[in-house]
DNA sequence: GTCTATATAACGATAGAC
DNA sequence: GTCTATCGTTATATAGAC
């Protein structure tokens, strides 16, 4: 089988995709609403509730999550939490915006290769790597989107589509290289987006049939290429 | 393009699946908890309720839901409400479980052609329709699985995993009459699965994109296809 | 900086009038 | 069969001791 654009080593030596790193730039992001004044302390603690809200939210949901459950996981009394944001709602958009820049930043800094059907490899590898190595994060945006005040409601379909956009300009550059030959670049994407969040959303179903994130990342390259190249054309890679 | 091997017009003929036609079933099979004894009183309520149930926690999740956010929207008294349920927990398994039953009955009613390129159509397109046609309920579905206390969670995963099972199968047939040439018809029967999901998950960008539920089925048999066929054999269709 | 104790509102669920 | 009124519990959020 043909090597990989993007090693999932490779990945990971390169980003610090920790969700430790995610609650540093939250907390230096909010320093207005936490009333820690230590920043190590202040860090340290908010990633123990970030872990205990991504938890108990896959069990119940973030509605169905009390600050009593919230309060017992983190060994943080109620009024310890309330130092660390001003309400359950705050507390929601806290994370999911600091996820939100995180994610995206890391998306455009990986898939620089011009050669379009390199950079398009490249791309289903960080998203896939990315997902993987942050593995509960990513379904808690999925599921919990709903949550988001109105106002930030219009932000999850950019979240949403600003990734499958990229994919879809990925395929444009292809075509207008004649690399690619597709009849509707839009659905293309749009498929490519679902197998990639399958991989978080079905994580359960993956690990117990022991299939690696490098693995998948193959077969899903396979997958859309199989659709990327006319068999009339001499431009499928041999 | 090719003709779809069952149409939506076809399929909407054959089958009731109206949310009304799964409250009729729901209050017959669940007789003894349902006390009010007028069966068609009983069946036009519940359907207020249901309905109210799936938009309510499209908006919030079900833990997120109030007793009083459904009297308000089903216009009836929290009293009057638990002559329909004995709590909120059992008003949720009541819903899914009739889902449930309801789901795998048609599926399995459809994708009857003994050619299994033909029944591979006919499974896709039925898997499509059916969500098409009760949209919500299948993200209903999807969404609040994890609301099901532990006794049920195992029938999640089987109702999950029951249909992609049901895919792998004829894939397998496919492969056994060397119709089909797979490398991994797990991993397919899954990026299958996760292509048919994203109709009813990303209803609203399909909606505004203006792509029917046929425009899609037809994109999905295509794309899966070009992965079914090897190039040296000569079964690929012409 | 974290705790306990508590205010206030909303929750699921029930009883009894009509 | 549906209503109003209300039970006991739990929710979010806060105040003040240490």
């Amino acid at each position: 089988m043909n090597e990989l654009a993007l090693t999932y080593r490779d990945f990971i030596s390169r980003e610090a995709t920790s969700l430790e790193s995610i609650c540093r730039a939250l907390v230096m992001h909010n320093r207005d609403k936490i009333q820690i004044k230590k920043e190590d302390r202040a860090i340290q603690n908010m990633l123990r509730i970030v872990r205990a809200v991504i938890s108990l939210s896959q069990k119940k949901g973030f509605q169905g999550m009390s600050l009593r459950d919230l309060s017992q996981e983190t060994d943080l009394s109620m009024g310890a939490l309330y130092n660390y944001f001003n309400s359950k709602e705050e507390l929601f958009e806290m994370i999911y915006n600091e996820g939100k820049t995180m994610i995206l930043q890391i998306l455009e800094a990986h898939a620089t290769a011009s050669d379009p059907r390199i950079r398009l490899q490249q791309a289903i590898c960080a998203h896939l790597y990315l997902s993987e190595s942050l593995p509960r994060i990513f379904s808690f945006f999925f599921m919990e989107a709903k949550n988001l005040s109105p106002k930030n409601q219009k932000n999850v379909i950019t979240m949403e589509q600003s990734s499958e956009r990229y994919f879809e300009q990925i395929l444009l550059d292809g075509i207008k290289q004649q690399s690619f030959y597709i009849e509707d670049h839009t659905l293309m994407a749009g498929a490519l987006k679902a197998l990639l969040q399958d991989w978080y959303l079905k994580r359960y179903k993956f690990s117990s049939r022991k299939v690696s994130v490098e693995q998948y990342a193959k077969f899903v390259i396979g997958f859309v290429e199989a659709n990327l190249y006319s068999s009339q054309s001499d431009s499928q890679p041999g």
